[in-house]
DNA sequence: GGCAGTATGTCACTCGGTGACATTCGTATC
DNA sequence: GATACGAATGTCACCGAGTGACATACTGCC
């Protein structure tokens, strides 16, 4: 039921914009009314983003269930890597992506989501590698590996889809691959 | 006037919080109408990020500033190192950060127009550099420079205030500084 | 049949935001 | 000093996102 709503709404959004489009308009092609449309969602914006909270917890879940001794910098590089290919392997994606970067509430949705999941993937990390990890650390090898993300994701919009996303993450990991110096090992 | 307006509105929001502040209330006080408040700000949240456009062009014209044979990283430590220090000296950032960080719509505002400076950065960094810096790779050293200054903020704020932020901010760009490989000069 | 629980609809309301139009007010000009 | 003009402001009506309260189905269960 969600996933229908969901899908109905992305249909609609693509179509006339997702500003042009009325929560009154979904609900009534859905057949239903706007305050159950909002009792499915918290808001209109969430509409886009259904899956985000089990995927974060997922995303968690594979971060802590990597080997203890491994790199930080290397754990999230093969799990938010497998995760980046997982999502985005879907040719809709680039119109979703699109419309996302072109509304400015579902960038701010999509940012609030995707700082949600970093918070978790930093709590992950420091519960996997024992002590090993001070909370500052976490948070900035979360961020940037968000802010790897980030940058690919855009380049890919900027390339029509046509740029290896894989390639690029590769790339970007290892050229901001953490200098081993102080503590540094997770 | 904007100043004013701007001082009295988050003097309310501390006191009461932002969602529990109307616009109406805001206006009221300071003895307008609400419409004529939209006439200053565009949206209510943003009462709090008013100088941040002209920050924006201010920080872009100090990367432009820096010699063109800087290395990019290193330009981007030096300026928004400076930034950040001039930013956040007072005493009222903490309470007004801790504000933006406990509402949503506040932490959105502020990552769009974090978003708009690192494109604004981006750009910068490109053309101080002739064609020596590809459009992917300033995205993604603006992108980690953010995250950089995001991890630091919110250290800071773990901290109640207490964290050195400058050493933190040395600290975090010397960790994730780009390892020299591929055509990394810029 | 009656009963509880859940999904839904209806209604009224708040608040952010906007467009249209009237009004005021300071000021330059004749 | 009257006037005319433009900017700032107020008023009013409106839209759309959300929410709370309450009524009303539609289930399964005893």
């Amino acid at each position: 039921m969600r996933t229908e709503l969901a899908e109905l709404a992305l249909r609609m959004f693509l179509d006339r914009g997702f500003d042009e489009t009325t929560v009154d308009d979904i609900a009534r092609a859905a057949g239903m009314s706007k305050r159950t449309f909002f009792r499915y969602f918290p808001a209109k914006e969430d509409v886009l983003f259904g899956g985000a909270d089990d995927l974060a917890a997922q995303v968690a879940d594979e971060i802590r269930a990597r080997p203890a001794g491994e790199d930080a910098w290397e754990c999230l590089r093969v799990v938010l890597g497998r995760w980046e290919r997982r999502i985005h392997a879907s040719n809709e994606e680039l119109a979703n992506l699109r419309l996302i970067e072109s509304t400015p509430s579902l960038q701010a949705r999509m940012q609030q989501k995707r700082n949600q999941l970093r918070g978790q993937v930093a709590d992950a990390l420091r519960e996997r590698s024992g002590a090993g990890l001070d909370a500052f650390t976490a948070d900035l090898l979360t961020s940037a590996a968000g802010a790897v993300l980030d940058a690919v994701s855009r380049e890919w919009l900027r390339s029509g889809g046509a740029a290896d996303r894989a390639a690029l993450i590769d790339h970007a990991f290892t050229l901001l691959k953490p200098s081993a110096r102080g503590p540094g090992r997770g």
